[in-house]
DNA sequence: CTTTGTGAAATCCTTCACAGCG
DNA sequence: CGCTGTGAAGGATTTCACAAAG
């Protein structure tokens, strides 16, 4: 069927992952993939990959595979990423830096337009080709380059009121290293990334794996 | 009960997110919480809060909430983060440096031993009061300075074979932030987290907003 | 009267197992 | 014969709703 209804959220969750190891098959010149090819290489059952990749609608072939290309576009077009999307980094800290500089955005389908601080002293910096700018041009910047997503790079203390600024200023969709809870308005979607928490989960499994057999996160 | 027999999963994932909440809470110099309290604060349900605590056995009084103190000491003790945990750092690059020099591993239960780097020219660098030492030091620096726990942070190409070698060194856990699938001997926990993933996810649950009703995660 | 602790219901997710197609 | 597509079974997780405790 040519359904493509509701895509449960956990399968939204792995669609950037086979994209991504989709991308690394097709690098390598195969022109199809099993379910269970896809499987190992985004770490998953087979069984989940061809359950997932029917939500999409998407037909492999039996006795052959899944076309990869095809994946890649049908994947990319699902997520809304098959053209380079403009993102503002907010806080130009040792992060923000890291962010900025990172060359692999690209071909993910993101291009940062922006680096924005709050701190006169880094106005100008240059950065992976892009000059820091004053956090008050965020709503010129924000409508003038038609950006919608922020990523938060600030410490803790300034992520709320970042984040209302970033508001205010039309941003819909934030990803935030900051450890904070942010506060937004119905309308706004947060991703939270955290890597002390990220750090916390695997200490316990690292520990619970030791002591007794508790099953790790897949 | 004092039971804390098997704690779900996605409990488990989610006491780091209140363990911060209630450093917050504890800083305001609140003594309890209730459920709701703490719900707000980590984004969650408040049944949720309570069934989650239940788990572990920790008991809050009926009509007043819970003691803020002693859930963190009872959260930080089953997560196994009481105290400081000796982290390695592979990669000096943007992303290595900029958690190298982050400042608040240390509350959250965790301390950089030791950033380590393949390229010659970066030996030696000074990084948030370490000095970047050579890849071949591994093995030594993870047996004298009792560590498990790496953060690779590597180019994706370069993931695997320092994978390789940290497991090889005796590592037993890995955050891994390389845009890659990683493959590690059983009694090896890796956990994954990229930046580029968390974007595309964003960027879906960011236009589902616009076109139709869709549910963001959480 | 407020807030916890928890069975039970409802929902969501994964895995199995196999029919059916190429 | 290999591999997809999918009902159905089995788990896991969330939410409800309320009795019981302070």
């Amino acid at each position: 069927m040519t359904a493509r209804a509701r895509v449960p959220e956990a399968t939204v969750a792995r669609l950037p992952v086979y994209l991504q190891a989709l991308m690394r098959t097709a690098e390598q010149g195969e022109a199809t993939v099993s379910s269970s090819g896809l499987a190992e290489a985004a770490g998953v059952n087979s069984a989940q990959v061809r359950k997932d990749l029917s939500y999409l609608g998407t037909y492999g072939t039996r006795g052959v595979g899944y076309p990869v290309e095809e994946l890649v576009t049908e994947i990319s077009t699902f997520l809304g990423v098959s053209d380079d999307r403009p993102v503002v980094i907010v806080g130009a800290g040792n992060l923000g830096t890291a962010l900025a500089s990172y060359g692999g955005f690209h071909e993910r389908g993101f291009r940062v337009a922006a680096v924005v601080d709050a701190d006169p002293h880094k106005i100008g910096n240059q950065l992976g080709g892009l000059r820091v700018e004053q956090v008050d041009e965020l709503e010129r910047i924000v409508t003038e380059r038609d950006v919608t997503i922020a990523v938060l790079a600030t410490p803790a203390e300034a992520a709320q009121s970042a984040a209302d600024r970033l508001v205010a200023a039309g941003i819909t969709a934030i990803l935030n290293f900051a450890p904070a809870h942010l506060s937004v308005p119905d309308g706004v979607t947060v991703r939270r990334v955290d890597l002390s928490t990220e750090l916390q989960l695997l200490s316990f499994y690292e520990r619970s794996r030791t002591t007794d057999g508790a099953a790790p996160p897949a």
